[in-house]
DNA sequence: TGCCAGGCCGGGT
DNA sequence: ACCCGGCATGGC
């Protein structure tokens, strides 16, 4: 019989160890100022289906433009704004994504931190609320930007899983997400990391196209799909 | 060169 | 309730 909770805890140890702390957000943005956490969301729009090296290049230029803030990004007409995004791809729906958001933050306000002060689930329902803010990008907003204790499933999570037998293909968002938080202990800092950690063994070693993950160093949890949730 | 990236929405069945 | 096309750039 195996534990849900044993595997998933030794297989962060095993990726921690194995790779080490991949310093994501918040660290990555500029620590914990309204700044940073405004920059966070809009990185988390910006990621979807989207290299992060491009979605780094898209800030850079809003930062240039100096359009890091809620109040400069709500008056940025969309022509300019996804101009400035380009890089990041689907720069015209991008655009729209993040005014939506922004409309939010405004209407609540103006304060980014304010925005995000509220318990998890209510700021996730908030969030969802948003067109162009579906649950990974909600997930994350809560887990990097507010610092709450909620866990992200991303592609890599459902790949990673799949092909160690722990889940079965049609399993959901929802359905990942519970055997994470269920299995391991409500920590923002472990749940941070374990999110970078996945996505850093999804790209190196359970890659879509790989006939199978070689080198993974999570083969040693490899178990049958009937022992698993 | 083609394939892929830290998804999501809206319209059609 | 599912299924699918569309969205787009830059790096390997």
């Amino acid at each position: 019989m195996i534990s849900t909770a044993q595997t998933l805890t030794d297989m962060y140890r095993a990726m921690l160890g194995k790779l080490g702390p991949q310093h994501w957000w918040p660290a990555a943005a500029g620590a914990e100022s309204a700044e940073g956490k405004l920059e966070i969301c809009i990185g988390a729009v910006l990621t979807q289906n989207t290299n992060w090296g491009n979605v780094e290049l898209a800030i850079r230029n809003l930062r240039r433009a100096g359009c890091l803030s809620a109040a400069a990004l709500d008056e940025l007409p969309h022509e300019a704004l996804s101009e400035l995004i380009r890089p990041a791809g689907y720069f015209n729906v991008k655009a729209r994504r993040l005014k939506n958001f922004i409309r939010a933050v405004v209407q609540a306000g103006g304060d980014i931190e304010a925005f995000l002060d509220h318990p998890a689930g209510e700021l996730r329902d908030a969030l969802l609320k948003i067109s162009g803010v579906g649950r990974e990008t909600a997930d994350s907003i809560v887990l990097y930007a507010a610092g709450q204790a909620t866990f992200v499933v991303d592609a890599y999570t459902h790949r990673i899983l799949l092909r160690h037998g722990m889940i079965d293909e049609e399993a959901d968002y929802e359905q990942i997400k519970e055997l994470f938080e269920t299995a391991l202990p409500a920590d923002a800092a472990m749940f941070n990391e374990y999110h970078a950690l996945l996505v850093a063994v999804g790209k190196s070693f359970c890659r879509k196209r790989a006939p199978r993950c070689d080198a993974c160093p999570l083969t040693a949890f490899d178990h049958d799909p009937a022992l698993g949730a």
